[in-house]
DNA sequence: CATTAGAATGAGAATCAGTCTCAAACCAAC
DNA sequence: GTTGGTTTGAGACTGATTCTCATTCTAATG
């Protein structure tokens, strides 16, 4: 499915999607896509938290986070110091990579020319991977240290 | 650094290392980096908890894992639950990539062949990073599932 | 071989991210 | 505007990880 790229339209694929599994789209969970949409990269709850200051309680935001997870259009990463780290889904925000600084734990997204991307796809798909191992998808994360952290 | 092969030189090695920083080779430490270097991936400290069997309580296992983390010696990452999970640098067990099973969090070890290494590196050094940020190393991760949750 | 100072350990308390519970608020449809 | 299922908020709870501190070890020294 191709890249979403209007808010508008983005809103509307989304509460379809959750509507077809009877899933509500409310004011709380759009706040937080909208927040996803606007990040640089995977945000953490304590982000999501200040940002929308305290208008959605952080047990919502979990909840709300592992249903849209759910509902396939978040995706959840673990960086550094094991912290969640929140982003829409690929179909929604096109598919990319990541740069973590390892300093702060920082995520950032990356993305590749097509050339570069091939080349990396070509690279995952004739890796050899244990034994009864199903490869869904690859993620390539560059780690180093952020425009801050670098000093 | 050559990846270190025998388990003799790589104690060797790892003594110096620590010495060098002031910091002992002890027996609880031997134990857990014998046991990490016998791991197919990076392990949990649960792992390591039952595998030692209660040789090492879980508080040592911590402290001694940051302590060699530190020292260059045990790398960290975390996966899905964000469980963390311990391996050999690279610089002990040679530069290496994961597959990630997305059921059950499992981590398996895979290298990649020296063209793919290759190409690999190229994208990562030519891939447009933010602003600021300094690129040290990077990782391919496939996630699927694993033997055993494939089912 | 005894001394000693710094390093390491064990046990449990403390912290913190993330999850669960349950009563109250909401929503969409009738 | 009633109803049944969904969502929400607050706070209790869990589990992983970190911290504390008194005790034990180690390695170097005399």
């Amino acid at each position: 499915m191709a890249h979403v790229d209007h808010r508008r339209d983005r809103d509307r694929t989304i509460r379809e999607r959750l509507t077809e599994r009877g899933i509500r789209f409310t004011a709380g969970r759009r706040a937080v896509i909208q927040e996803l949409g606007r990040a640089a990269g995977p945000v953490t709850v304590a982000h999501l938290g200040e940002v929308l200051a305290g208008r959605v309680p952080v047990s919502s935001l979990y909840r709300t986070l592992t249903v849209l997870d759910g509902a396939g259009v978040v995706e959840t990463h673990h960086g550094p110091g094991g912290v969640a780290r929140f982003e829409l889904a690929e179909w929604l925000s096109g598919h990319h990579h990541h740069v973590t600084c390892v300093e702060c734990g920082l995520m950032e997204d990356v993305a590749l020319t097509d050339d570069q991307e091939r080349a990396l796809e070509r690279i995952a798909g004739t890796s050899r991977l244990p034994e009864g191992f199903v490869a869904g998808g690859h993620t390539l994360d560059i780690q180093g240290r952020c425009g801050r952290c670098a000093r």
